[in-house]
DNA sequence: TAATAAATATGTACTTACGACACATTAATT
DNA sequence: AATTAATGTGTCGTAAGTACATATTTATTA
């Protein structure tokens, strides 16, 4: 077989794909996997492999199989890094700018998810796998920066119409806990007394009955979410 | 050359393409381009020329070019099909199901459109391309409809927020007719006298200033948005 | 153990927003 | 000129948002 053979197969491979409509582009999916600890809103990086970014951060991300979609490919990499399966996980926006990815072109869409921390069922890993908090992220690797801000921009407004923010949370807390949480994510200050009133109002939002006062982490009673309302798995969002 | 050595060839350049986890997906931005005409909300739609889907209709769409990013494509689309390039654009979700298109794995950016039917600067690109009221749409091509229905409710949303509703009126009309229009969109009936408040209370959404009472449809005093809230091109809503 | 400090739980008052509804005014119709 | 239909404006009760005060409980410390 000739080179010129060759080239020829090849081209008429490529200008039937071409053809088609499939371009070379990658498809990938992006989560941004915030997590709550210590009072500060955190997000799960992993060290870039890219020359491009060494000594960056980037998000959780992987190219898509040709037989999953892309709520499937989302929990696939949760799965992945985190062990969770159980968690949720929303579409926020689709990024598709021309040089984002250094080795070719590369759509990704970026999914955020909000798991508890302190939940002992989840393991990470991989020992380049970190959490970070938002508040000191200056650099990441790609655009993964505007990503990541996307995504705590759309947190900030899910929050004050859905109670996903529960998902941060143990099943137990204390009101100052929750407070602080809205706090650190809003990136304002709230005045108590208002807080609990309208949290109150939010009859969606909390269960106020006497429980059990076992070893609070503050002086105070313990809340939890109503159950009606438990925001687990990918569907919860949908029902408010 | 044996059929051997070309299926060989074949492959390797398939397995190539994989390697690189460039799979065979082909990704377009559907437009779902809403107008509003005779106290209708209207979308564009044209025949589907999909045997699969002979008879009904589909949103706007195209595969997008290798050289062109998301907002380019839907910005390329709009001005295909309409001739405007100076209108409200949004991205709204991304679909990847794997059985969206018969003849394969192709996933859509969906955005959507607000324009001026009215607007005797736009021109329709093509005959099989008509404006359907949404409210009689009970099936279109694709997942379609589902696209549209998502659309319209994030529209919803954006319209109890943001002054975008505005791209679908001539520059001036009457608070009836603003009022109608916001009934036609959420669905529902509004009381007039509420409503005025209510309008009002939002200052960014009107210009309250007396105009010349030039040939108004209905009686009544004419309004405008205001300048600085004046929602044209795609930047619009991100200052808001 | 008792006093003190710090955090929490609850309450009041004022303002603003919302929804139902009444009445007056203007423009078109007859 | 009278009638009709639409518009412009106002009131009131209820609910929610905000600022701020006081009492109770928990933890600390003398």
């Amino acid at each position: 077989m000739t080179d010129k053979a060759l080239q020829q197969l090849k081209t008429a491979e490529i200008e039937k794909i071409s053809h088609l409509d499939y371009f070379n582009i990658g498809i990938t999916v992006d989560c941004v996997i915030l997590g709550y600890d210590e009072k500060e809103l955190k997000v799960l990086l992993i060290k870039s492999d890219m020359q491009e970014f060494s000594g960056l951060y980037s998000l959780l991300g992987d190219f898509i199989k040709p037989d999953e979609d892309l709520e499937t490919a989302s929990y696939r990499i949760l799965k992945e890094r985190t062990g969770l399966d159980d968690v949720y996980l929303e579409q926020v926006h689709t990024f598709g700018g021309l040089n984002r990815h250094p080795s070719g072109r590369v759509i990704t869409i970026a999914y955020y998810s909000l798991i508890d921390i302190k939940n002992h069922k989840f393991q990470l890993s991989h020992n380049e796998l970190h959490w970070h908090p938002v508040n000191e992220i200056r650099k990441l690797a790609f655009d993964h920066k505007l990503i990541l801000d996307t995504c705590l921009n759309r947190l900030r407004q899910q929050v004050m119409e859905h109670p996903v923010i529960f998902n941060l949370l143990p099943e137990k807390f204390s009101l100052r806990q929750l407070q602080e949480l809205y706090e650190a994510i809003l990136g304002v200050e709230l005045d108590r007394r208002n807080f609990r009133k309208k949290i109150a109002i939010k009859d969606w939002l909390l269960d106020i009955d006497e429980m059990e006062n076992d070893v609070p982490h503050r002086p105070g009673k313990l809340y939890a979410l109503k159950k009606q309302y438990k925001p687990k798995g990918a569907k919860a969002l949908a029902l408010y």
